[in-house]
DNA sequence: GCCTCGGAGCCTGTATACAGCTTTTGTGTG
DNA sequence: CACACAAAAGCTGTATACAGGCTCCGAGGC
């Protein structure tokens, strides 16, 4: 039955979501290794979509390259985090440089202005009924857009790539803000350094929007030193960071 | 005739370096499609292991894929090259300064002041008989443990990732040094700078690490301005300029 | 003359068969 | 009881067959 449906990668695309789901949620084990066979029966393909789900997911960098052959889970280690978070926060901050170095088309200014808007509207209810899931599709957006004010594909690609690693992407931590006060105010901070950053793009400043976009990428850091050190039965409610050991 | 090899990716790997070199040499012409049927029969590989390739040839960037399906060179602007080398320096910066800031441990900074030393005596020659291969070699080999210094595997990735692409590798330019003075004067420069950023990573100096090993990476940008602006008749000497447009 | 529609050829995406390497298990020996 | 070795099972890497789109061309209509 060769070609069963035929069209377009579609049972390379149901390979790849399948499988980074496994992955994610944490159902395949750090390290362990994945069996083509086994992986292309459960998740109902063909071995050969899924070997291309596989490489895929080799640079994403979720899965590592076995010498001998085949592919395990990648490890990551919490300094493999840490230095993920700092990745993301000097791509940003590059691309907040080069967007206030290079000037920005206008039209582009207002799009990114109206997230921010946006996003002071999803603050408005209290704290306990804030739709945190529309607060984190805006915040996402908000750091797509800051990724284009560069005016560089290159860039735009490159944080594309960065925030796939789950706990590199700007809403890491956005989902466990009900289970800690904490959490919330980081949410604020992080609202008003949008702002800061879009300031300093608007007035020319590069330097000053690329620490600043760097230091927004540090929230994350902070909060993930607040759950190690401070409050580490909250791990397990971040999703993102299922992957990390310890 | 299955598994005629057998062994590892052999032919894999054949077909990466091969359709690699097909890109690069300019070959190929940029935006033109790849026949996988066409490019097996040239490279005497499978379609198998050629899809591998291109896929792997994708992420580094080399080939797009085309969302009607199939693979195509990519284009390169001039934007886009300016663009990689930035990012290049923004990397190695953030190693060097990540370098600085959480210190090295003696034996990797006795590695990399090896391959100074070794740079200076390859200056030794008068610059008409230079070994530039060697010179080149060194340089690169300098560039990656740059990356070890940092002590973040995930950074090491990315700039190997980064340095992938011809234009952006801090050789890319060492090639053509026989055909302009200004381009030896560079390697002087270069290596003077090579020397400053260790200086500072000792010293513990984060920022000025940072700012010296992006200026580094400047110099390509440098010597890519030079060629476009005043010797474009060397822009076919410089191998990693193929895939640039205009 | 330009646009729309249809068909033929080509090409990609997918499934599957096959062979050699890797790994593991079980047995025999020191 | 530990270790070395051998056989077998499982697995991956590769080749290839097949079917459904995609592209391009030409014919017909407006």
């Amino acid at each position: 039955m060769a070609g069963e449906q035929g069209l377009g990668r579609q049972q390379t695309e149901k390979a790849l979501s399948g499988l980074r789901d496994l992955v994610l949620k944490g159902e395949i084990a750090a390290g362990e290794r994945l069996s083509e066979v086994l992986l292309a029966g459960r998740l109902k393909v063909s071995r050969t979509p899924l070997r291309a789900a596989l490489q895929k997911l080799e640079l994403e960098g979720l899965v590592d390259l076995i010498p001998s052959g085949g592919y395990q889970v990648r490890r990551f280690s919490q300094e493999d985090v840490i230095d993920a978070i700092e990745l993301r926060g000097v791509l940003e901050g590059t691309a907040a440089r080069l967007a206030a170095e290079r000037g920005v088309a206008p039209a582009k200014l207002k799009a990114i202005h109206d997230v921010v808007r946006k996003l002071d509207e999803a603050f408005e209810p209290a704290p306990p009924d804030m739709d945190f899931e529309r607060y984190a599709a805006l915040n996402g957006r908000f750091h797509a857009l800051l990724a284009e004010l560069s005016g560089s594909n290159l860039l735009v690609r490159e944080l594309e790539r960065a925030r796939r690693l789950p706990f590199a992407s700007p809403n890491a931590f956005v989902g466990a803000e009900g289970h800690a006060r904490a959490f919330q105010q980081t949410l604020i901070v992080g609202q008003a350094q949008h702002k800061a950053i879009l300031s300093a793009i608007e007035l020319r400043e590069g330097s000053r929007a690329e620490a600043l976009a760097r230091e927004h990428a540090r929230l994350a850091r902070q909060n993930l030193d607040f759950v190690l050190q401070e409050r580490p039965e909250l791990k397990d409610k971040v999703a993102a960071l299922a992957l990390m050991a310890g």
